[in-house]
DNA sequence: ATATTTTAAGACAAATTTGTCTTAAATGTT
DNA sequence: AACATTTAAGACAAATTTGTCTTAAAATAT
């Protein structure tokens, strides 16, 4: 598996979150409901997610969860790492000790390569261009596709 | 993590066998030694390979793995599969089911051309070509780049 | 002030992956 | 035939990831 379920799980509420109208708080709880994702489960993953500054949090009533920028400020790379942090782009693919050009594993050059163009494309990518479609129906972030959290408060 | 621990042994393995001078069988205990990894837990990672036709076991002295075919007719991707199986090429990369090019998730077709390309890379590039240079020192599969095992029968 | 809503924090449990150990079965050697 | 070597199989344990539950703390509204 390339990104753990809570890499997951936190790209998922992001781009709910870069999807809806306003950027207002947003409960968890909603947003659990919405991605059927477990609430406490996403909450950890969330606080990960502020404690990056990519997202803002406000307890009582008509708290939540806001993005901490604009959408177009925030990048998939961003929250990958906050959650998944820098291994998969640092650690040797044969999970070889000092990996590197000096001492190559057999498959150090090759993924070298690839493990850039995906960095590239996390990096290049931000949520302005995901929830734009997310929001006219063409990409789904639910199992069923339902476009209910549109217009959360 | 890309790949599982187990399909991480599996490769170093492989790689291993490939880079002795003969075909012989070679114990798991040494491979164990060798590559540093776990003799139960390595047994249990060649016996899928033996399960996928890729190795061939014999029990008794003198007995061991060795590989089933030619080096050159072993491509990476055929262990990767034999190990981890398809999951890393057919699951959506946000684990959303039945994501596809009808119902894409946000990552599916940025993540399709990537797969595509991983795939490929592990189908092109068999033992034959990396246990070249195995053998002459420019890629290693052990922590210290030992080559002990250049010679094991 | 009190009650309600919501995140924060942390204990705990389940599931999965990784690692260890023991016994059995097969094979070659003497 | 007896013995030593080696893989096979499966129980078990440790570690990690994932998921659940409870309590606390903060903020709003009444």
């Amino acid at each position: 598996m390339l990104l753990s379920k809570s890499c997951i799980y936190g790209l998922r509420a992001a781009l709910l979150m870069a999807s809806t109208a306003s950027n207002d708080y947003i409960s968890i709880k909603e947003m659990s409901k919405n991605l059927n994702i477990s609430f406490h489960f996403l909450t950890k993953v969330l606080q990960q997610l502020t404690a990056a500054n990519l997202m803002e949090s406000h307890k009582g009533p008509k708290g939540g969860i806001r993005l901490a920028k604009p959408v177009h400020e925030i990048a998939l790379l961003h929250i990958v790492i906050a959650i998944d942090g820098y291994e998969l782009f640092t650690k040797c693919v044969l999970g070889l000790p000092g990996c590197g050009v000096e001492k190559p594993c057999p498959m150090h050059a090759m993924w070298s390569e690839k493990k850039e163009k995906i960095s590239h494309m996390l990096e290049s990518t931000t949520l302005f261009e995901l929830a734009e479609d997310v929001k006219n129906g063409k990409l789904r972030i639910t199992a069923n596709g339902d476009l209910d959290f549109l217009n959360l408060n």
